[in-house]
RNA sequence: GCCGAGGUGGCGAAAUGGUAUACGCACUAGUCUUAGGAACUAGCGUCGAAAGACAUGCGAGUUCGAGUCUCGCCCUCGGCACCA
C-alpha cells in the first residue's frame, strides 16, 4: 500500500480488476436465490461528452446498484445509447460527417469516460437505438401496433420548427417554442403518423395509483395535468341563421341533417346563464358557412385564424376577440335563443371546438362579455344568497363565481346542487335527444413521423395496386442506407435515395414506394429498458421470460425535464405490450427518482433576440459581499446579462467530467456530487467543494494506512463487556453501530448526501480515538478495525476504487470487495445504544443545563436529577414549579411561575 | 392568472413537535516544516466583558415546548397557460 493516495494509480487497477473478472455482469438464469434488483438510469444522447448532469445521474444509480449488490441482491445495472437523433443529422448538413460514423465516434468518447468514471455497468447489455439490430424492434413494434389498429395515418397540422427543420410533437412545442433548440414553432400540414396513445389515456391516469408511492408526486400531478380528464357533457344545440333557414353542417361523419353544434362543458348546470355559443375560427359549422357571413365576419375570422397559426408568446396575455356570426343558437333547457359567436379564445383542438358562454361562473367568458357588452345573468349562487337571487336579477357582479352553489333562474333546476343538477340535466339531455355526459381529454395521439434521416425507417410501403402495405416482418430491418443528401430542408433525406424508395410491394410484389419518414426518438426510449434484459435477441425484442425476471425496472433515476414526455410514452409502450402478451404488468417503473439540474453561471448577449454566450473566462465579473453577480463585462468592454442555466458546452458553463477525473479523481468526484446539494435539488456547481472531497478519501487512506498493521494483528472477536474494554473503544464502536444504522436508513429513503456526512462522522470520530498503534489495547483495536471496515465498506456505492483498494488492505487480501463477496456492514442495536445520554433540562422551554444519565432512566429519576442540578436549581429555587414534563431519554422541562 | 415546491450562518446544507446550525466549503489564529496551495490543533450565527439576550422570510395562533403543525401575508424557483 503506497502511503500516499494516488487516486488515478487506484481507479485504473480496480476497473481493470472489474473488467478482467466480469464484477458487474449479471444472468437472469441459473443464479442462486438471491433477489432481483433493476437499477436503470436514463440513457444517455451521444453528444460528444459527458456533463456534470450526467455524473450526477450515473453516480447516483451507481451508488444505489452497489448498496444493492452489498445487500445481497442479484443486480443489474446497464447502459445503452439513445443514438438517434437531430444532432447527428445537424453535424451531416453543416460539417458534411457521416451521422453513423459521428455518432459512434461520441459514444466511443463517453464510453470511455463512463469507464474512467468507474460506473458498474453490465457493459454486455449496451444497447444502440442507431444500429439494425436495436431499431428492427421499433419497427416490428410499429407493425404489431398498426395491425391492432394503434398506429395510423392522418392528415394534420403540425409543429414545425423552422430552424431545425422538424416536426415536433405537442410535447416538444410545448409553450410554442422548439424543446431542443427554443426557436418558435409554426404550424405545417402533413400526412403523419400516429401512435393511439388515447387508447390508453385512462389507464395511464387510473394506474398511477400503483406507482404512487414509489414516484415523486410533482411528476404524477404533471402527468395527470399533462393526460387533463374532464368531466362533462356533450351537449347539441340547433343552430339556425336570424331568417329561418337552417345551416347544414356536417359533423363527425356527417350524418347529422339538422345544423346542430355540439359543446361540450364542465357546468352543464349554469346553462340558463349562458348568453351566445361560441366557436372556434376553424370550426366546422364556420367552415361550413364562410361563403354566407358578412364580410366583416368573415375578415374577422380569418384575423383570428391567421393569429392562431402564429407561435404563442407566454409573457402576454392575448386579449379576447371575435364577432357574432349572425347565426342563432338554440338553448335546449330554456328554448332561448342565442347569438354564435367566433372567439379567439375558444380552440378547435380541445372538446369540439364549440362552447357555451356563461359569463356569471366563467372567467374566460366573462371577460368576453364585459368585452363584447353581452348579457350577463347569473344562474348559481351561494348557499345562503339563494332566497335573495330567486327574487332579483344579479347583474351586477364583479367577478365571476366559478364555485358550486345553488341553482337559480334555471327554471325546474331552481333549489338544485350543483353536483346533483349537473347528473340530471345530463341525464334530462340523454332522454331529449340533445346530449350525453362525456369526458375529454387533453393527451393527444403520439406523432411519431419525422422529416428526418437519422432515425428508425418507418416499415410501410405505398403501391400504386394495393395501397399502403405494411413491410413483412421477415423483411425487418428496413435499413437506412449509408448515407442520403443533406440538404437540412423540409423533406425527408431518404426520398432523394432511389435505392431505398423503390421496392416492391409486399402483397402484389409489383413497383411501390417505401415511407421515407422515420420515427420520433422518443420510440427509442420507450422500450431500451426491456432491450437490456435480453440484448442480443434477433427473433424478438426480447424474451418474454427473461424480462418477467428482471422487471418492471426496481429504481429508475433522471432528469427531471422528462417527467412529461418520456415517461408518459414508456408508460403507454408497456400497456401496449402487456396488450401483446409481452409482460404481465402495467407499470414498468416502481419507484422513480428525479434529479436536479447541475447548473452553473453563464453570461450572453441577447440584444438581437438570440443569446450569444461567452465564455467565463472572457468575463469580468463584478460581486457583492454574498457571491452574487452584480455586473459582467465583455471581452470587447460591452455590458453582459447573466444567468445561472443548465451546464452545457454551448453555453459555456460547463465543467468537463475528464477534467475532473484527472484532476481529484473519479471517486473524489462522484463523492463529492452526491454529497453537496440532495439529489433532487438544483445543483449551483462550485469548484472548491471537490477539494473537500479529496481531503476526506485521503484522511480515510491515511487512517487505514495507520492501523492497517495492528489491526491486521488484531483479535478478531470483541471482548464481552466490562473486562478490557475501553471507554474510548466502546464510544468508538456505538458511533460504528449508529453510523451504519443511518447510512443505511439513507439509501433506503433515497438519500445520497446525509450518509456522505455520516461517514465523514465515523472517520473524524476514528481520528478522535485518543490512542495510537503503539498504545492500543485490544479492545481499542477491535473497535478501529470494526470502525474502519464498516467505513470503506459503506464508502463503496459513493467511491468504489478507493473502497475496493483500502478493504484490500485491510483484509489482507489483494481481491477486494466483489470478488471475496463481502456485504454491507449490519448494525446491532444494542451496540449503537449509548452508555449514557446528555439530556436537555428546559426551565418554561429555554434550554439551561444538561445532565448525563443512562438510557432508559426513570422518568422520577431523571426528575431528582434535575433538580440536583446546581444549574437548574438557580432557576427554580425560590419559584413554583407548575408542572414537569419528561421525555423519556430526550429532555425534561420545568414550568416555573413567579 | 392557476397549480406545485421552497425561504435556516459568508456559501452548499442538517435536524421522528424536544439541545437549531450536524457534515463540508470559505475564513481566522496557532503547531510542524527549507517551503506549504500539505497535515494537524483551536475558533467561527448576531449583540455582549460576562451573565445572558436575540436568531430558521414577515405577522398571528396551537403547545410545557414550533425550523417542523394551523391561518394570513411577502419573496424565490419550477410546471401549466385561454382545456370550456
Amino acid at each position: 500500500m503506497d502511503e500516499k493516495y494516488f487516486p488515478k494509480k487506484v481507479e485504473q487497477k480496480w476497473q481493470q480488476k472489474w473488467a478482467d473478472s466480469g464484477a458487474f455482469e449479471c444472468e437472469a438464469e441459473g443464479c442462486d436465490d438471491r433477489p432481483k434488483f433493476y437499477q436503470l438510469e436514463m440513457l444517455p444522447y451521444p453528444s460528444g461528452n459527458l456533463h456534470m448532469g450526467h455524473v450526477r445521474n450515473y453516480s447516483a444509480g451507481d451508488a444505489m446498484a452497489w448498496y444493492k449488490r452489498l445487500k445481497g441482491f442479484n443486480v443489474m445495472h446497464p447502459i445503452g445509447w439513445d443514438s438517434f437523433g437531430q444532432p447527428a443529422e445537424d453535424a451531416a448538413v453543416k460539417r458534411g460527417v457521416n451521422p453513423r460514423e459521428w455518432t459512434e465516434a461520441n459514444i466511443d468518447v463517453m464510453r470511455g469516460q463512463l469507464q474512467r468514471l468507474g460506473i458498474s455497468y453490465d457493459w454486455r447489455r449496451q444497447m444502440y437505438a442507431h444500429r439494425p439490430e436495436y431499431y428492427k424492434f421499433d419497427q416490428w413494434f410499429f407493425l404489431k401496433m398498426y395491425e391492432k389498429g394503434l398506429a395510423y395515418k392522418r392528415l394534420t397540422q403540425v409543429n414545425w420548427c423552422s430552424h431545425d427543420q422538424a416536426t415536433l410533437s405537442n410535447e416538444q412545442a410545448s409553450g410554442g417554442l422548439c424543446w431542443r433548440c427554443g426557436n418558435p414553432v409554426t404550424k405545417k400540414d402533413l400526412e403523419q403518423w400516429f401512435f393511439k396513445t388515447t387508447a390508453y389515456t385512462d389507464q395511464l391516469l387510473d394506474d398511477m395509483a400503483e406507482i404512487e408511492s414509489g414516484w415523486p408526486a410533482n411528476v404524477l400531478k404533471r402527468q395527470s395535468d399533462w393526460i387533463g380528464r374532464s368531466e362533462g357533457a356533450f351537449v347539441d344545440f340547433e343552430v339556425k341563421t336570424s331568417g329561418d333557414t337552417l345551416f347544414y353542417c356536417d359533423l363527425d361523419g356527417g350524418t347529422a341533417e339538422s345544423g346542430t353544434v355540439r359543446v361540450f362543458t364542465t357546468r352543464i348546470d349554469t346553462i340558463y346563464g349562458a348568453n351566445a355559443v361560441v366557436l372556434a375560427a376553424e370550426h366546422p359549422v364556420i367552415q361550413a358557412n364562410i361563403d354566407h357571413f358578412s364580410e366583416d365576419v368573415a375578415s374577422k375570422i380569418a384575423f383570428i385564424r391567421a393569429e392562431n397559426t402564429k407561435p404563442t408568446d407566454h409573457e402576454v396575455e392575448i386579449e379576447k376577440d371575435g364577432i357574432d356570426t349572425g347565426l342563432r343558437a338554440i338553448n335546449p333547457f330554456s328554448g332561448e335563443e342565442l347569438p354564435v359567436w367566433v372567439g379567439n379564445y375558444v380552440m378547435m383542438e380541445y372538446g369540439t371546438g364549440a362552447v357555451m358562454s356563461v359569463p356569471a361562473h366563467d372567467e374566460r367568458d366573462f371577460e368576453f362579455a364585459k368585452k363584447f357588452e353581452l348579457p350577463i345573468r347569473q344562474v348559481i349562487s351561494e348557499p345562503h344568497m339563494e332566497h335573495a337571487h330567486h327574487t332579483m336579477q344579479a347583474m351586477a357582479l364583479e367577478v365571476p363565481l366559478t364555485a358550486y352553489g345553488v341553482l337559480v333562474h334555471s327554471d325546474y333546476w331552481n333549489g338544485k346542487t350543483s353536483e346533483n343538477a349537473k347528473q340530471e340535466m345530463a341525464a334530462y339531455a340523454v332522454k331529449h335527444g340533445f346530449g350525453e355526459a362525456a369526458t375529454t381529454y387533453r393527451l393527444r395521439d403520439w406523432g411519431v413521423s419525422r422529416q428526418r434521416f437519422w432515425g428508425s425507417p418507418i416499415p410501410i410501403i405505398y403501391c400504386d395496386t394495393c395501397g399502403v402495405v405494411p413491410e413483412k416482418f421477415e423483411n425487418l430491418p428496413v435499413r437506412l442506407p449509408e448515407t442520403a443528401p443533406f440538404s437540412g430542408t423540409g423533406e425527408s433525406p431518404l426520398a432523394k435515395v432511389p435505392e431505398f424508395v423503390n421496392t416492391i410491394c409486399p402483397t402484389c410484389e409489383g413497383p411501390a414506394k417505401r415511407e421515407t419518414d422515420t420515427m420520433d426518438t422518443f420510440v427509442d426510449s420507450s422500450w431500451y429498458y426491456f432491450r437490456y434484459t435480453d440484448a442480443t435477441n434477433e427473433v424478438l425484442p426480447f424474451d418474454p421470460e427473461i424480462a418477467a425476471y428482471w422487471t418492471p425496472v426496481d429504481q429508475y433515476i433522471g432528469g427531471d425535464d422528462h417527467a412529461v414526455m418520456h415517461l408518459i410514452y414508456a408508460r403507454f409502450w408497456t400497456k401496449m405490450m402487456r396488450d401483446l402478451g409481452l409482460v404481465t404488468f402495467n407499470e414498468p417503473f416502481k419507484r422513480l427518482l428525479t434529479q436536479g439540474m447541475v447548473v452553473g453561471e453563464t453570461f450572453f448577449d441577447d440584444a438581437t433576440g438570440k443569446k450569444i454566450y461567452h465564455m467565463p473566462g472572457d468575463v469580468t465579473v463584478t460581486r457583492d459581499g454574498k457571491g452574487k453577480i452584480t455586473g459582467a463585462v465583455g471581452k470587447d468592454g460591452g455590458a453582459l446579462k447573466y444567468g445561472i442555466e443548465r451546464m452545457s458546452k454551448s453555453k459555456g458553463n460547463g465543467v468537463d467530467p475528464d477534467e475532473m477525473v484527472e484532476i481529484y479523481g473519479a471517486d473524489a468526484a462522484r463523492l463529492f456530487i452526491m454529497f453537496a446539494a440532495p439529489i433532487e435539488n438544483e445543483l449551483v456547481w462550485n469548484e472548491a467543494g471537490i477539494e473537500g472531497g479529496v481531503r476526506f478519501l485521503q484522511r480515510v487512506w491515511r487512517q487505514v494506512y495507520k492501523w492497517r498493521t495492528a489491526i491486521g494483528e488484531a483479535e478478531r472477536t470483541p471482548l464481552v463487556n466490562g473486562e478490557g474494554v475501553t471507554p474510548a473503544s466502546r464510544k468508538l464502536r456505538q458511533k460504528t453501530h449508529q453510523t451504519i444504522k443511518r447510512v443505511t436508513d439513507s439509501f433506503e429513503a433515497l438519500q445520497f448526501n446525509t450518509p456522505v456526512a455520516a461517514l465523514m462522522e465515523l472517520s473524524n470520530a476514528v481520528g478522535d480515538i485518543g490512542v495510537d498503534p503503539t498504545n492500543a489495547t485490544e479492545s481499542d483495536l477491535f473497535a478501529v478495525r470494526e470502525a474502519l471496515t464498516s467505513l470503506v465498506l459503506m464508502l463503496t456505492p459513493f467511491a468504489p476504487h478507493t473502497a475496493e483498494e483500502l478493504y484490500a488492505v485491510i483484509i489482507d487480501n489483494e481481491d477486494g470487495i466483489v470478488a471475496n463477496g463481502a456485504c454491507f456492514p449490519e448494525y446491532s442495536e444494542g451496540l449503537a445504544k449509548a452508555d449514557e445520554i446528555e439530556i436537555p433540562v428546559q426551565i418554561n422551554g429555554k434550554l439551561r443545563s444538561r445532565i448525563l444519565a443512562a438510557p432508559d432512566t426513570a422518568d422520577e429519576e431523571l426528575q431528582r436529577m434535575a433538580f440536583a442540578d446546581a444549574k437548574t436549581r438557580e432557576f427554580t429555587d425560590g419559584k413554583e414549579v407548575v408542572k414537569v414534563i419528561v421525555v423519556p431519554n430526550r429532555l425534561i422541562n420545568i414550568v416555573v411561575k413567579g
